[in-house]
RNA sequence: GGACGCAUAGCUCAGUUGGUUAGAGCGUUACAUUGACAUUGUAAAGGUCCGUGGUUCGAAUCCACGUGCGUCCACCA
């Protein structure tokens, strides 16, 4: 055996490792089998690189798909990137506007903006794709997505034009959010509330309006149209329903006394001004009033026309200018200082303005057509009992609170970087289309939030929008009952047979329940027969397509017996023996034609098509074409196989495989920007919950419990703590000591723990493999070892036995930060600091070792799959630890002598442990031998396995059998008295003092009478041990 | 205004459905150390589980109120 490092070092190792794992194909799925499982990555933002939050997030997909992928699931962890519309752009208009470029919009205008972004974009993501391999995230890079690709271009498209023509997508004139900075509208999630201090004036519009208001923006009350008050405050009861015209500085205003049950008869002076164009709430009482809209604020951040003579002033100005009129006037009846939350933009940092403005929305309250319920009733149903279910279920409340005040999402950007909005225009015509419709026709300029693409995430990464293609072979006909070749020819052999027939109507049955909207079909009369009958049972339409006709077989056409395997041998070999025989790559073009064709039309939707043995079986794939070999598969006359149909013309199983997907996490912040989205895309689209399981993690904080940001500059870059302690030992410091939901401190102390943790596990596999065989240290062991297991040995299989029970039910419960816990001390405690030693002593285990330490090594794989592979591979010289079989059980020992063993070996520790006390308070000198004496009623199991005491305290130890407990006697050492009475009272005292506690609990009759009659008798067992214990140390303590 | 979370050893935090003499890591103290590992070993010290009530045979755990900190949401005019 080569020379091994006496400490791990990551860096020797872990590159070298990650692409050994790419290599072996196990991060794909495909390369699996068994159930299959699935968890999608959130995928990152391109605005910059990755930090610690990104670092936990790969951690915990990581240790999730490890731990299934070892349960032997076919696990698929799909990787990908975002694009994060208004958080990329915004950032790149920054760089821009730092290297001098005053208004990046307008100097280089749309194409060029958006080659500067996508420029950033993509050196972003592959800084980021680099970072998440050197987390060890064992991901399937074949189907890597980005949000903004091309196949997911195709599935917003589709799932826009839907959603309009169900009416839940809607452009409509509304007050809006709108960012003066980033020119832009903001959805409601986006508005980030600050607290400041603000102007609270209370005022009369004018000396002839009765009624007093208050408001902290008097500017915005040049556009007020309406003054709301409570229906049951007497104080304004008799204005109610009435119109004032009046002059409020100087602006003529006309103001109706509406009623609003909204309306707070105890605040300010119970009644408000209502600005329908500047306030979401005012809006909405505008629509129900029908009051009108006057926008006096625009989209530059200044007054409008409509506010008169404050034309062209900044808010702050008008507001300002206002308040002195007021004052002048003697209107402003009070000027107070109070607390208040300004909505302001997420990404670019300024106040956020209402304003109305045409805008797309999606409507969150309307009925879908067909399914008689709402966008929002559809994302509560998703949650909860039989749905998705969120760790920890705490944030399930959080969840329906948000959707309990949702309005309809504005989904329209004025910015850029997107998804262009799929809307074309010709004077006043409208058409949903991602391509143009003709001459003269425009494109909306906008694009849409970020989060309309993301919300697609789960199931536009595995493929949708697919087409749902039956295949039907057609019923038998004269010539498949004749076994005569027939190849693409209308030949008098060729009509259905009785049997055909009634094959054709029994599938028939079998595929209505799936809604098909259209058949395809193969011109051919056995084929034009069958889609016939399909046709008039489901009242579906036929379309007849040449492209999916049968392969032409030339010259062997009408032959059977011979002349059918030369046809095929022929269709393999390109026709290449003249016999004019359509090739394999003839049928292959025109098919792939057909089925992208097919999916450019009816994606997202389910037709059927009627074909024959060989252009069925290659399109649906069911046999293994490229290998050129006449394919042995075929799909019997009169079946149908299912297939999704991709983009490409593929089939595409993925979706059906592996969805809804298992488990999701994601940070708490991001529950509603994102998981809300995605249940809302997936149960629209797919009727489905996009993920069965939520875990949600908290947030990483710096040592001092401080959000990291870039403007703090507490930023850690994962990949420098990489460098120095290994991505082993950040992954594990990530994961543990923490609970679901909770934010955690990040600190290097931590990260050392896991280090240290990881150079041990090392340490104990180079201990084990490199020791010569069998040295035993004394006397026995060379005769033990052909012998029974030692006691030791057992307790070391129960311990590792109840390591593996309690693993998996953490790991299967979401508790990883347990799991490391017991593993950890597992691992440390009961195999390095005891067995490993006792293996020294009693020799000739290098098996049980071996043995405990490859699935040791499985077990910790999922948390520090680095450093286990480096051993499994280097040290153990074994292979493909990622997919080892995680194990169930070890070894089998009868459930009955477990508890006996675990307890025996507590009482050998125990001993071990006071000896070991006992030299150190007698400062005895380490290396030195003692003489002990052990007088005890379990003499026997001590005697069995002196030899451990012995070692293990480095004593000479006499026995002697008592009725009594165990005591221990120092012999011939010149003890320190003193100390060692103070020792001994002390440890008298506090058992007296449980002893005391056991006697009043059991001398309770209400406990003893109504706790299980398990927990009274645990009680006695204890007050037994206690007593005898007490008995013990007296008479030590007078020995003493 | 509503909701949620946190408060446990000097520090950072675990503690699943109420049944332990309340745990871990780091730190501290003492001792040890050239054969797996100083990224180590052995031993020890250290807690009114925020407070007050309640439910219960039994509460760190459940309930109510209070205190301090934090987070989210809202029609905070």
């Amino acid at each position: 055996m080569k020379e091994i490092e006496k400490a791990y070092e990551p860096k020797k190792y872990e590159d070298k490792i990650y692409s050994a794992w790419e290599k072996s194909g196990f991060f794909s799925p495909d390369k699996l089998k068994d159930e299959p499982y699935s968890i999608m990555m959130p995928p990152p933002n391109v605005t910059g690189v990755l930090h610690l939050g990104h670092a936990l997030e790969n951690s915990l997909m990581d240790v999730m798909a490890r731990y299934q992928r070892l349960r032997g699931k076919k696990v698929l962890l799909l990787p990908g990137t975002d694009h994060a519309a208004v958080a990329t752009q915004a950032k790149v208009e920054k760089l821009l506007m730092e290297k001098g470029i005053k208004n990046p919009r307008q100097e280089l205008g749309r194409e060029k903006l958006l080659a500067e972004v996508r420029k950033y974009a993509e050196g972003s993501k592959k800084t980021i794709l680099s970072q998440i391999r050197k987390m060890g995230t064992s991901c399937d890079w074949s189907r890597l997505a980005y949000t903004f690709d091309e196949d997911r271009n195709k599935a917003v498209n589709v799932i826009f034009k839907k959603m309009y023509d169900d009416g839940l997508i809607y452009r409509g004139f509304k007050a809006i959010n709108w960012s003066t900075k980033g020119q832009s509208t903001l959805s409601d999630d986006e508005i980030v509330y600050k607290e400041r201090k603000a102007k609270f004036y209370t005022f009369k519009y004018s000396k002839d309006f009765p009624i007093t208001i208050a408001t902290t923006r008097p500017e915005t009350k040049l556009g007020d149209t309406a003054v709301a008050v409570n229906p049951k405050d007497p104080r304004y009861k008799k204005y109610i329903g009435k119109t004032f015209d009046i002059d409020f500085v100087g602006q003529k205003l006309k103001l109706k006394v509406i009623a609003d049950r909204g309306v707070d008869i105890k605040l300010g002076t119970g009644a408000l001004g209502v600005t329908p164009a500047h306030s979401l709430v005012d809006y909405e009482m505008g629509v129900k009033n029908d009051l009108e809209m006057v926008q006096v604020i625009g989209e530059d951040g200044k007054m409008t026309l409509e506010a008169g003579k404050f034309a062209g002033m900044s808010v702050e100005k008008a507001r300002e200018e206002i308040v002195k009129k007021l004052k002048k006037a003697g209107l402003l009846k009070k000027e107070e200082e109070i607390d208040q939350n300004v909505g302001t933009s997420d990404r670019f940092g300024d106040i956020v303005e209402v304003l109305p403005k045409t805008q797309w929305f999606v409507a969150v309250n309307k009925k879908i057509p067909g399914r008689n319920k709402t966008l929002k009733e559809l994302m509560k149903e998703a949650v909860g009992k039989t749905g998705v279910q969120i760790t920890p279920k705490r944030f399930e409340k959080i969840y329906f609170n948000w959707i309990n005040n949702l309005r309809d999402w504005c989904i329209s950007r004025q910015i850029y970087w997107g998804h262009r909005i799929p809307v074309w225009y010709k004077d006043d015509k409208i058409k949903i289309s991602d391509k143009s419709p003709g001459k003269g026709w425009t494109q909306d300029t906008d694009t849409l939030d970020t989060w309309f693409s993301s919300g697609l995430w789960t199931f536009s990464t595995l493929g949708w929008p697919l087409t749902k293609v039956i295949f039907v072979r057609h019923g038998q006909a004269e010539g498949n009952a004749r076994g005569i070749l027939d190849g693409h020819n209308d030949t008098e052999w060729n009509g259905l047979t009785e049997k055909g027939t009634k094959q054709v109507l029994k599938i028939t049955g079998e595929i209505k329940k799936y809604g098909a909207v259209k058949i395809f079909s193969s011109p051919i009369k056995r084929t034009k027969e069958t889609a016939e009958i399909i046709a008039k049972e489901l009242g579906v339409e036929i379309e007849f397509d040449e492209r999916i006709r049968e392969i032409g077989v030339g010259k062997f056409q009408g032959e059977s017996g011979d002349g059918f395997t030369k046809a095929r041998t022929e269709f393999y070999n390109g026709g290449k023996n003249g016999y004019k025989i359509e090739s394999l790559e003839d049928l292959e073009k025109r098919a792939v034609s057909f089925l992208k064709d097919l999916n450019k039309e009816y994606a997202g939707k389910t037709v059927i098509v009627v074909s024959h043995g060989d252009p069925i079986a290659y399109m649906s794939g069911i046999a293994e074409f490229s290998k050129k070999k006449i394919p042995g598969d075929y799909p019997p006359t009169g079946s149908y196989i299912i297939r999704g149909i991709g983009n490409n013309g593929e089939v595409n199983e993925d979706l059906e495989e592996f969805y809804p997907t298992n488990w999701m996490q994601m940070g708490h912040e991001i529950l509603f920007f994102w998981m809300a989205r995605m249940i809302l895309m997936s149960e629209y689209a797919l009727k489905e919950i996009p993920f069965k399981d939520v875990y949600i993690h908290g947030m990483l904080r710096d040592e001092k419990g401080n959000k990291f940001s870039k403007s703090a500059g507490n930023n850690i870059d994962p990949l420098d703590v990489i460098k120095e302690y290994g991505t082993d030992a950040l992954r594990f410091s990530l994961l543990s000591g923490v609970a679901p939901g909770q934010d955690q401190r990040f600190y290097y102390e931590k990260v050392t723990g896991a280090r240290n943790l990881v150079n041990k596990l090392w340490n104990i596999s180079r201990y084990i493999m490199t020791q010569k065989q069998s040295s035993p240290s004394s006397r026995a062991s060379a005769k033990r070892e052909s012998r029974d297991l030692t006691l030791a040995d057992r307790w070391i299989m129960s311990k590792f036995n109840n390591l593996i029970v309690g693993v998996t039910e953490d790991f299967d419960n979401f508790r990883f930060s347990q799991a490391g816990e017991k593993l950890r001390e597992f691992t440390w405690n009961d195999f390095a600091d005891w067995y490993l030693e006792i293996s020294k002593i009693e020799g000739g285990k290098e098996k049980i070792l071996k043995d405990i330490l490859e699935k040791l090594l499985i077990l910790w794989h999922p948390f520090i799959p680095f450093v286990t592979e480096a051993i499994w591979t280097d040290i153990l010289g074994k292979k493909d630890l990622i997919v080892a079989e995680w194990p169930s059980s070890f070894p089998p020992l009868s459930k009955g002598r477990l508890g006996g063993v675990l307890n025996d070996f507590e009482k050998i520790k125990n001993i071990i442990t006071k000896i070991r006390n006992l030299r150190a308070e007698n400062k005895i000198e380490a290396g030195k031998i003692i003489n002990i004496e052990i007088i005890s009623k379990d003499e026997k199991l001590f005697k069995d396995n002196l030899e451990i005491i012995e070692g293990l305290s480095k004593s000479k130890t006499t026995l002697k059998k008592s009725a009594s407990a165990t005591r221990i006697k120092l012999l011939a050492e010149k003890q320190d008295k003193e100390k060692n009475k103070i020792c001994f009272q002390k440890e008298l005292e506090e058992k007296e003092k449980y002893l005391a506690v056991l006697n009043k609990k059991l001398s309770n009759k209400e406990f003893v009478a109504k706790a299980p009659k398990q927990v009274v008798d645990a009680e006695k067992e204890k007050q037994k041990k206690t007593e005898e214990e007490v008995k013990n140390i007296k008479e030590q303590l007078k020995s003493v």
